[in-house]
DNA sequence: CGATAATGTGAGTCGATACTCACTCGCGGA
DNA sequence: TCCGCGAGTGAGTATCGACTCACATTATCG
């Protein structure tokens, strides 16, 4: 078996079909989030978006191409205030820079914790190509080589690397207890951060 | 629906039912490390385990009760682990004591990087009754409360939890990596915790 | 050995689910 | 008004997977 296509087929422009696929799209995230990905199946995603199966997949090709799909969509998201932060980052000094990105990092965790819990657990499942969440650690890896000088560490993509993870997982867990103040989440994360990144 | 049974129906004795509920166990834990939840399929694990679907489900009314047992196990020998560790960090001071706690999680974590990711997707999912895993973050939570004066926390509890979560994320993300060297990540895991935990 | 219990077997049932296809709908333009 | 076509439909199919049960095999003990 090759490659499988993981990619809408069409990419609709039509008013109508956009919004089919938004329906589609929402109400995946919906299931996914409320009920785990077992409960995720193409009949239900269909039911819940007030369209027909057959609407499902004039735009996906596959179950699979529907989760590719969420992970892009989210990673999107995650992508595109991660770089905002960054660029802020640039003018700043190393403690306020990574406030910043911790902070975007933080927030959209904090959006829809228990849905970006299991993307994330079905982005390692699926062969995906590298997409939105690799530049996101490209970002980070930037803001650690302008701050070189400060840092511990040598393998600078590990170090980026390690910093989201940190940060996604106590933002997860503190989440789970019920915390809901970015602020001091994000200061929690920080002080921990400090601690692992400089000498 | 009342609350199903999800522990295995009979405690074999006999040596060759245990062996058997060993052979079933190991099978399982080797296809969801291998290929994941979505392939942890009952006739699969049989086949595997070399042992027909009806003596799979002798030992476990069901496919979740399965799961829990695996869970169980893997926490079951993380706690064993934990407590002793606990007990040596006991007449340690803080800094070495802190190591050794570290030193068991990450050990257990880099066995079988790959299952233990999947088995803590599955936990979340499952309605499991508090076991082993519960008493390994009581220990961590003992550990910090006897160097309460060192510390900048409020909340033991969920910092203690905290620390279990940065040890497990930053350990899998190693591990993914394809580091094996345990004292060089419990190094940098403890550099995290010290300024996460101290003043 | 013979009886009884313990353990193991696997073809078969039944529900669920991914995906197809022949069809309908409705809108924009001639 | 009627045609063409992009969009939508949903009954139907094929497969798969959890679980059952009537039976076979093996261990234990008098």
């Amino acid at each position: 078996m090759g490659a499988m296509a993981l990619v809408a087929r069409k990419q609709p422009v039509q008013p109508r079909a956009r919004a089919t696929v938004e329906a589609i799209l929402s109400a995946a995230a919906g299931i996914l989030e409320k009920d785990g990905p077992t409960r995720l199946t193409t009949n239900a995603v269909a039911a819940q978006a007030g369209v027909s199966i057959g609407s499902l997949y004039q735009y996906f090709p596959n179950k699979q191409a529907l989760t590719a799909a969420l992970i892009e969509r989210s990673s999107g998201s995650l992508e595109k205030s991660v770089a905002q932060a960054g660029r802020d980052a640039k003018t700043m000094l190393f403690e306020a820079g990574l406030r910043v990105l911790v902070r975007s990092l933080v927030r959209h965790r904090l959006d829809r914790p228990a849905l970006e819990h299991t993307l994330a657990f079905e982005e390692r499942r699926l062969p995906l190509e590298d997409g939105a969440a690799k530049r996101a650690t490209a970002v980070m890896r930037a803001f650690l080589e302008q701050h070189r000088g400060r840092l511990w560490v040598s393998d600078l993509n590990a170090a980026a690397d390690d910093v989201l993870s940190m940060t996604r997982s106590l933002t997860e867990a503190a989440a789970r207890r019920g915390e809901r103040n970015v602020e001091v989440i994000e200061q929690r994360i920080v002080r921990a951060l400090r601690g692992f990144l400089c000498r």
